[in-house]
DNA sequence: GCCGCTGTTTGGAACGGTCCAACACTCGTC
DNA sequence: GACGAGTGTTGGACCGTTCCAAACAGCGGC
């Protein structure tokens, strides 16, 4: 009844139960110190009765400012965001500001352009978070409002920054954890996109560093459990101990954690305990790792970290839009847990 | 430069540049048949030139709708709610509304209500995901716009529908699928809120109707890996097979996939074999229980078509928004996969 | 040549806020 | 008693759209 009939107060309605202007109700939602305390409590009495909730819409539209920074997402299957989103919302929500989000994946299909929305919006700011499908419309975003790139080092754009792990280093500890363990014959299950070709170059780095032959695998599908148990297979099935001249690994460093709980699959069906027979690092610390019954060695890239320092460059261009790209790279560490031991 | 000092082009600036009304403009934005194919190709011309983007503001304003929903999302840790995510949005794009998400939990701790910035936005409607921390915001933004609860049934508010599963039938078929391999002794490990009462209730009427003695394991953490090790191992641990008065239980159904996992790391502690000594059955069919490594058997509660009912219902209260609530519930199946078979 | 008629085009009033210049009032000062 | 400074308060312009009533152009009929 109510709410379908009636409109919703606005600050005029305010004025005129406090019976003051509306210039005067604007100061006190302000904030205001000039106001007298008579006159501020009338209308904070008459903004409780009428349960007053400010026009986003209107405000934003004369302040040009809508305190909010929208974050696209690119496929929440994967776990790993939750923990840079965390770090990016504690920054910003220290600034006034607030996160919107929106998942480029799901209308991806559609051909709405998914930056449009929150370029419609005006928001403040825009946080891609992760590899997108479409980057021609993340640059053209990026050239009417601040934008940071979380968490991948992909579309390298004039006055785009970007804060991601440091890949290669990453896949270096890995694979120099593994050589030092005693692994000779390691392979490498690759990922897609610019962060899987980074983490490989630092695993081929490794082991050309140490003299030993790189064996990378191509994973032709996407970060999933699937295409890590299917690269698996091939890697490990096929060659037995002494066959067709090529012997088996000894330890696997997968992509990402997904990844990586792919090849456990495929070793425990094919006969192998994991680390007894075969060593195995993920990469990227997700939850999927510290599940005991899985209880992954990978490498710990700090999204949290990763995700805080993006909400300081998007400040810092928020600030000054013109300054130029500003590329960061935070470093990871390796978290030692149980599937990686020394060759049997 | 041109970022920050110049304005964005406003529908002034393209009626200029064609050589029209703004008025002419507005018509041609919307799909208007009544311009002239000339003018018509010189507006398109000028939107083009300029890129012209409109300001969602100033057009909700006077519209007074922003054709985008808001959506709450409770834990983005628990993957359960991306399936929910993907079924909402198949609907509510078709019918030309856009999603954007809100995460209750980041910004919790703050006094920040997390409706509010919806609630300012205007959005006009509103889904809640999974049981949210604090439903008293929630019943105040239900009296404005038209809100949906999907996921859960917890806030039973007066103008709010509810789409769930029928988590109690789905512990009950869960509970019966072990009763019908053979199993007898089974403990049910619960979780919290009323996803977590109405499951245990399922389990309880079917152990009754059996006639079997019901044991429920309270875990009193949240539905955490975490938590369901730890009362897996209370529950498994200090029990031997014969001492102590009460047998080991040879089966468990656990409140959700990731206390399942939780379940199976404590089984593989205390030196028991899933499914040899220890049937589990976990629920949600998340893409944990999909892993073959971990490979659950679960009840699969049909997520993606709670999420287009919920949506469906949103819409038929965006149409009516004091038709009553309706509850919904949604049929689960059981997903049979390896971690459930006769006991031994 | 004037009248209605249809089909386009236009100016201006909202929408709900913020901001600014102007105003009214009270003091203290010369 | 006039004057200036300071404090509180107010009306009105403006933000960028949509919508509506009115204006306008062209055209066939009387």
């Amino acid at each position: 009844m109510e709410r379908s009939n009636k409109r919703l107060p606005t600050i005029r309605s305010v004025a005129e139960r406090a019976g003051v202007s509306k210039s005067l109700v604007s100061l006190v939602l302000q904030g205001s110190p000039q106001v007298s305390d008579a006159k501020r409590a009338a209308v904070l009495e008459a903004v409780r009765e009428l349960d007053y909730r400010p026009n986003a819409a209107a405000r934003s539209l004369v302040a040009r400012r809508t305190h909010t920074v929208g974050v696209l997402l690119n496929d929440m299957r994967n776990p790993w965001f939750v923990e840079l989103l965390d770090g990016l919302n504690s920054v910003l929500h220290a600034h006034g500001l607030r996160m919107l989000m929106a998942d480029g994946r799901l209308n991806r299909h559609t051909g709405e352009d998914f930056t449009r929305a929150f370029a419609e919006l005006r928001v403040d700011g825009l946080v891609a978070v992760g590899t997108l499908p479409d980057t021609g419309a993340l640059a053209e975003a990026a050239g009417r409002l601040p934008t940071v790139v979380a968490g991948t080092h992909d579309p390298e754009l004039p006055r785009v920054d970007t804060v991601a792990n440091d890949d290669e280093r990453g896949a270096r500890l890995a694979t120099e954890h593994l050589i030092g363990l005693g692994h000779r014959r390691i392979a490498h299950i690759m990922g897609q996109g610019s962060v899987g070709e980074l983490r490989r170059r630092g695993y081929e780095a490794a082991m050309r560093a140490h003299g030993l032959d790189d064996r990378v695998l191509m994973a032709p599908s996407d970060a999933t459990e699937e295409g890590g148990y299917r690269a698996a297979v091939r890697l490990l099935g096929s060659t037995g101990r002494r066959t067709s001249g090529v012997e088996r690994p000894t330890a696997v460093f997968a992509f990402n954690d997904i990844t990586a709980v792919g090849v456990l699959s495929a070793a425990q069906e094919l006969g192998l305990d994991v680390p007894r027979d075969l060593s195995l690092i993920g990469c990227d610390n997700t939850y999927l790792a510290r599940i005991r019954h899985l209880w992954l060695t990978t490498v710990n890239n700090a999204s949290h970290e990763v995700g805080r320092r993006a909400a300081r460059c998007l400040l810092e261009r928020m600030d000054r839009p013109d300054r130029p790209a500003e590329r960061q790279l935070v470093e990871p560490s390796l978290e030692v847990r149980g599937t990686a031991v020394a060759p049997y």
